[in-house]
DNA sequence: AATAGATGCAACCGCCATTAA
DNA sequence: GTTAATGGCGGTTGCATCTAT
């Protein structure tokens, strides 16, 4: 069936309320309700369609609707809620008084999205970013940081470029670690819990898939290994990283923690399937493996192992991933 | 002061679900 | 059971405002 838009009906009148047409419209359902939309407009004197009403009535009008900014715990309650429900966000709002489904909406695109995407989080999966590019992002930063670092050698340093560097250093490292960490304990708790199925039951894959099959990919270019390179050796000690999550300040790194500590009190799961198959490193490892054919856990291994190896404390990385 | 770009938010569009005839 | 009408929802757009240059 096919019905016509609003902006099909005759000189409807669309675009922003004016006063005296909210006037109109609180009066008449004040008085009579709201029980049919779609007359509702010629019975209350305004030149609209009944769907334009309804939304200016839901999301504006209403006498319960709670305006201005979103407190902490909405936002906390909101990511909760979204982790579990997805974009279902007339469903959010129900646990929500007094906020509307657009109103969150809005909230989420403009500024809880961003938020984490900066703390590197997919705002679809809740979930590390595991994305190559986002990865590579990482490797640039560190990049810069060494180059900020090779400038520190220089008489003409600055505390200002050295608090950049040591900063931007820190970030990539707390989000390399958190990504690996995620990793570990998805698998980790997978396996307890027995949901694995057919799935490759090694706790380890994505950690260390994910760093043998970046730097064995054929589509990376020389420059892209020597950066994805440089990010893992660039680590220093493990306590060091470790401390980042410990002298973290106010910023960004405070805020991934706050919402670690979300995840734990939220006991619902996550919405979205915490498997592999999504990343873009499982399918790039696709494109090295068959998925009938675990990969050769000795030489993931021993790939995993150089890489501690280069470590200059890589019993660190082995006490956490053991 | 002028301008371009970024941001936030109200409103619209189109699709789907539900209900009534 | 089928069709038409309506409500509800999520995605997207457009515009006003803010910010940086």
């Amino acid at each position: 069936m096919v019905r016509s838009p609003c902006s099909y009906d005759n000189n409807l009148k669309k675009g922003p309320w004016t006063p005296e047409e909210d006037e109109k419209l609180v009066d008449h359902i004040n008085k009579h309700g709201y029980g049919n939309w779609k007359t509702l407009p010629k019975s209350a004197g305004l030149n609209r369609c009944g769907k334009s009403c309804r939304l200016r009535w839901t999301n504006y009008l209403r006498p319960d609707i709670k305006r201005g900014k979103f407190s902490q715990e909405e936002e906390r309650i909101i990511i909760n809620l979204h982790s579990v429900l997805g974009n279902k966000w007339s469903k959010i709002a129900t646990h929500l008084p007094g906020r509307t489904d657009n109103e969150i909406k809005n909230f989420w695109n403009t500024n809880i999205r961003k938020k984490l995407l900066q703390m590197g989080i997919d705002p679809t999966t809740h979930k590390p970013r595991t994305d190559l590019n986002h990865l590579l992002n990482l490797s640039q930063l560190l990049s810069t940081a060494q180059f900020g670092n090779n400038l520190m050698n220089n008489p003409l340093d600055n505390i200002a470029l050295g608090r950049l560097q040591t900063d931007t250093t820190q970030l990539a490292k707390i989000q390399l670690l958190q990504n690996l960490l995620e990793v570990i304990n998805s698998s980790t708790l997978a396996n307890n819990n027995g949901f694995l199925g057919t799935q490759n039951v090694n706790p380890f894959e994505g950690v260390v898939m994910a760093p043998a099959s970046l730097i064995s990919s054929s589509s990376l270019t020389t420059n892209d290994h020597q950066a994805f390179s440089n990010l893992w050796s660039s680590s220093k000690s493990m306590d060091e990283l470790l401390g980042c999550f410990e002298e973290q300040d106010q910023g960004v790194n405070n805020n991934v923690s706050n919402y670690n500590i979300q995840q734990d009190q939220n006991t619902l799961p996550p919405l979205v399937s915490a498997t592999h198959e999504t990343s873009s490193f499982r399918k790039m490892e696709g494109e090295h493996l068959t998925s009938s054919s675990p990969p050769d856990s000795s030489t993931i291994f021993e790939a995993w192992e150089k890489l501690m190896d280069d470590e200059t404390s890589g019993s660190y990385w082995k006490d956490i991933l053991e």
